[in-house]
DNA sequence: GTATTTCGGTTGTTATAACAACATGTGAGG
DNA sequence: CCTCACATGTTGTTATAACAACCGAAATAC
């Protein structure tokens, strides 16, 4: 078990080596391999326990009734998934997990989480802590993108986008970690339609960019 | 303070009333009342309390750069909002919080909620249980909704939404919570859009419906 | 240095959704 | 019964985005 890597993880953030080492078996830790393509968690699967990769990665896929399947999240190494599905008792998965290269699952389980242990570790307090970070975090950047993504034209998403932007950075003046094609997926909208539209909208002042530094320009309208 | 009313909220549910008494002082519990109209939180605020809905409403409102604002979530008596910020420390709100009506909100130290207190309380453990999971539903319904809205064409999200509501359902037969409006808003697109695509479906053989009750069919092309 | 690939921007065509306006049906209240 | 209100479905027009194809620039490989 590689303590080193784990203390890198969100979940175990804050925690030394020694810790992890001591909180592993109140967590009902399991270590699993799965060859690429296998499936991790299926639909209709109700689980208890929450999974960090420990190497490799994993897609999780939905399912459409009429056959189609659709990459919904990649999850990568030292992120947990099925978060989630684990909290709600009962609550049966509606999507697959599949393994997207040969990966290692570290499995824990979230009741014991949850639940105070016996030793009464006080590092115990600091992993509930990072789990509900962690579910915030994605909620959070849910909610945002959610919200970017709700109206109806590019223009409108990309205005709230760089809005957003800019409030995190603090300045009118930024630099997106996307590059177009990312920043269209994440818009759900397409590439060269989303390029045409910047352009456009420089066009009409509201904003200059170049490649992925963007510079927002005070509304015209609003100009006394 | 309405120890009944509380008992039955989502965050202190499996409590009985004499133990929320008791609990309340640990998570330094403060009522305020807000007029119709009055800020509960502003854009920019650092939170460390979640707010509890005790009578009222509130809505939280998104701003974007060049002026226009937008409803992005409507809470109600009963439920908690900023708990995703208050996770996460210095986190600085993108959105306001506005009483909707005359509101009674109850706000509880995050903080002390995760921390165990000093009286080792047994239902310290069931708040904490009940938080995770409401941040479990509410990212689930997030990432629902957004892999409903992620397709470009309504009949795209239509498919995708009457797939889960199916399976859900456990049947191919079943009743949907919303109106022709509420499920427009829900997927992001037009109402008449919508009703003129379930009746190209209905025609097209995919599926049947009378207002909310929908039966989908096989794919006419997999059927042997 | 040249070839190759990747990325961003542009343009024109086509498909699709938004919108507006209207029709139909249903339920509640008078 | 009659209206009124509201929800739903329909149609035609218009706006917009998707898509495909292409260009040029920059980065990378050989």
């Amino acid at each position: 078990m590689n303590y080193t890597f784990l203390s890198g993880t969100d979940l175990f953030h804050g925690l030394k080596e020694e810790e992890i080492e001591t909180i592993l078996p109140c967590l009902h830790a399991k270590e699993k391999s799965f060859p690429r393509g296998a499936s991790i968690f299926r639909v209709g699967d109700t689980v208890s326990e929450i999974g960090l990769i420990e190497s490799g990665s994993v897609n999780i896929l939905v399912n459409f009734y009429w056959g189609d399947r659709h990459i919904f999240r990649h999850a990568g190494l030292g992120d947990i998934f099925a978060e989630d599905y684990a909290s709600i008792p009962d609550k049966e998965l509606l999507c697959d997990v599949i393994a997207a290269e040969d990966t290692q699952i570290l499995f824990l389980s979230l009741h014991e989480l949850l639940s105070s242990c016996q030793k009464r570790c006080s590092f115990h307090r600091q992993i509930i802590h990072n789990l509900v970070r962690i579910s915030a975090s994605r909620s959070l950047s849910l909610s945002t993108r959610m919200m970017h993504t709700a109206p109806k034209t590019i223009r409108e998403r990309l205005l709230s986008y760089l809005s957003e932007q800019a409030m995190e950075h603090g300045s009118l003046h930024f630099t997106i970690p996307f590059s177009r094609q990312q920043l269209a997926d994440y818009l759900a909208v397409d590439r060269s339609a989303l390029s045409n539209e910047l352009s456009k909208m420089q066009r009409d002042g509201l904003l200059t960019f170049r490649k992925n530094e963007f510079t927002l320009k005070t509304k015209p309208s609003s100009r006394l």
